[in-house]
DNA sequence: AAATGACTAAAATCCATTTTCGGTCAGTCG
DNA sequence: CGACTGACCGAAAATGGATTTTAGTCATTT
């Protein structure tokens, strides 16, 4: 084969719904966008949705990557959820896919973009998870629900990254670090 | 005077916005309601919006007053921070307004509901910075940024009170209790 | 002087018409 | 023959103009 059709539909979508979103994506403008006829489309994903579906698990899996490569088993528990985390949301902010679901979420309220966003949230929560297990069984940290305490992690790291800064001067990269040591490691009890 | 009407529109309105929201309450509505003419409203209240207000202001007062109640000056930080904290979220709950604003924001993002629960939320994040000064005297928590720590305290609690309850079953007021005491009073580190 | 409700301008809603878009399939081309 | 295409279809959404609703006013009534 001269060229790998399939790959160019990717590539393209992936282009389409980073810069438009799920619904001002069409499936012409991927086609042209991939020199590709639309019928071609169809011979490699059933419908639009399975393209997105593609799409967001690549995203997912590049940030799996993404993690594993920050991810130093040597150093302690708390200084690799810091950096994990703080690339995740880095990444995230800076990934047009992941900034446009967001923005669709909240402007048109697309189902397909909400899906596609718990996608992500369900990926990071649970690879959390692993490693909360594991710093258990290392004695770094208490024993504790690893389901709950993810969650509590990511919103916590949510809250303090992005929904602070509404109206308010954003926290610095540092300053939330210590804040998460302290709120969550140390904890607020002064005896 | 036989009847005080500035009370009787007052008492309509805030049926009106609880059971309807801000956007389907209308003035002639509240009239109605309230066996009054119309231009009667306007002599009290400007619009629609300072009539809204004063029916907010109402709300944050009585939710202040509940606050005073459960809170008792002898008893450790966080054990007053979960009764308290618990009866807010409580409250804004059951409170028939607070509901609607909620959903009205979710549903149509009308704006004035939601400058209505950005009042309410900081009055009740300014509330806590208060407590938490007194803590920090008393030597009850270690020094911290009382801003920050009343933001941080308040999103985990939203998150585990009512976010985690997304498809996941519900978290016992028990449960939310200790687990608060857990992540913030204590800390996860295990040394 | 206090209260009212018919009135107005502006905003919201409705709805018929048009346009767009996901998905198909008969036909083309290599 | 079979990979590929784009004109075509019905369903769903966008458009816009007519109609209704509603916040706010003010001349009149009590």
């Amino acid at each position: 084969m001269t060229v790998d059709r399939r790959k160019q539909i990717v590539e393209a979508a992936a282009k389409s719904f980073s810069l438009f979103g799920y619904k001002a994506t069409t499936m012409d403008q991927v086609a042209k966008l991939a020199n590709v006829g639309k019928g071609t489309i169809y011979t490699f994903f059933a419908n639009k949705e399975e393209l997105f579906d593609e799409i967001m698990g690549n995203l997912i899996q590049e940030m799996k990557v993404l993690a594993d490569t920050e991810y130093d088993a040597d150093r302690h528990f708390f200084d690799n959820l810091n950096r994990i985390l703080y690339r995740l949301l880095d990444y995230r902010e800076r990934h047009q896919l992941a900034v446009k679901m967001i923005h669709e979420i909240r402007d048109m309220g697309t189902p397909k973009a909400l899906e596609g966003m718990r996608q992500l949230e369900n990926a990071i929560l649970s690879y959390i998870q692993v490693k909360i297990r594991a710093a258990i069984d290392k004695g770094e940290l208490k024993p504790c629900d690893p389901e709950i305490t993810a969650f509590v992690m990511v919103k916590l790291y949510v809250a303090l990254a992005s929904e602070w800064a509404f109206g308010r001067p954003p926290l610095e990269k540092e300053r939330i670090a210590e804040l998460i040591r302290l709120y969550l490691m140390n904890g607020l009890s002064a005896d």
